[in-house]
DNA sequence: ACCATAATGGCATCGAGTGCACAAAGAAAA
DNA sequence: TTTTCTTTGTGCACTCGATGCCATTATGGT
């Protein structure tokens, strides 16, 4: 009601002294140059020039930081899925959201390299991961839910979320260890296994 | 060289004052009934007769107790893998170590379904799973890679360890839930989607 | 000037985890 | 029995992540 307010910046009281983004890098550079666990609140407050009781205003743990905003994006991967065509196969609508969501113009592809390596190689990361993927899982639950006619809380569902994690992780993996693949392929690879099963693979006799 | 002891006992030194066995059911019986944040090692310490300083002898981490001797089991995995006829289908031989491993006498079930309730329960301990599981995926890529004349290390074999694992987390979750499913039924009904892909379930149209 | 507001920042505190030195307990050698 | 050796338990000090509380500072509106 009382929104009325002179089109200048808009805003009353202190400035914030820096933003999310900001401590983010900054301490992400701090942590591939000397690694996760190496690397102590305090400093990753003096190199932002802020307080560490600031940083932990601005991020809930260390452990969130590599993340970024990252729960932002869900959103996007909910939007992606509910764009679909209505009639896409239902490994071929998750292939291509999980294809989209993890593409990003080539210029940030070494900043986003950086990250990745920093979340997959520190434990702590790592097992925080999880806590992460959490929502992640359930929006790709939502989808196969709508798509099979069951609740998102269903084994199915639940379990195709679970599954689809595993397809990009395991990619991500990949992507690391080897400069030479494409995040794209191995996330396309990986969905292939998923949309036909293990039961199409060419095996041979153990031993 | 020196090792000729008679057959009494067998040790020399202290005795330990108790067992890491012990340790993790008295802790689980704390976590049951108070949460697990809300449990101090303090606490633990206290109810199991030792200090505190003897806790973290035991146990490396508050979040390792309710795994016990994780590890201790993952050898019984690759020896389940090791044990399957040569020539079974990658997909049947995986869903029945699966199973294998996942089962247990009836009468430990309560327990086991404490301490999985603990584990999933819990954010922290929902994270550090993902440390314990590392060693278990390994173990499933290293039988894919045997069967599809891979290493270990590439993308296919790290795909499937990711994929099983989110079956059989996916299972658990369910069973968890809802008190009539059983465990059993809901690791095989996951495998099977994992054998025969995503293609094969029957789907309708978004909206 | 004064006020409301929004942000920073210092301080005390808690809990997990670790390194270190030493005590306690037991077995075997002297 | 005493000494010695080995293994395990324990107290202490310390680091680090995280949180609650409150004072301080910056800013715009009245």
């Amino acid at each position: 009601m009382t929104r009325s307010r002179t089109p200048g910046t808009g805003r009353i009281g202190r400035r914030p002294a820096t933003t999310p983004d900001r401590i983010s890098n900054i301490a992400l550079a701090l942590f591939a140059e000397h690694g996760f666990e190496e690397t102590s609140v305090d400093q990753i407050a003096e190199a932002a020039g802020i307080a560490r009781r600031t940083f932990f205003r601005y991020f809930p743990s260390k452990n969130a930081v590599p993340w970024g905003a990252f729960d932002t994006h869900l959103s996007d991967m909910r939007d992606l899925l509910a764009d679909l065509p209505e009639d896409i196969p239902l490994a071929e609508g998750l292939t291509r959201a999980l294809l989209d969501f993890n593409s990003f113009p080539p210029d940030v592809a070494p900043l986003h390299r950086t990250r990745m390596e920093v979340i997959l190689n520190a434990p702590a990361l790592q097992a925080y991961s999880m806590v992460m993927y959490t929502g992640w899982r359930e929006v790709i639950a939502e989808y196969v839910a709508a798509r099979t006619g069951q609740r998102t809380t269903d084994h199915l569902p639940r379990t195709v979320g679970w599954i689809v994690l595993g397809v990009a992780l395991s990619a991500y993996e990949q992507w690391l260890t080897d400069e030479s693949l494409e995040l794209a392929d191995l996330l396309r690879s990986g969905s292939e296994t998923l949309a036909h099963g293990l039961a199409s693979l060419p095996t041979r006799p153990a031993h």
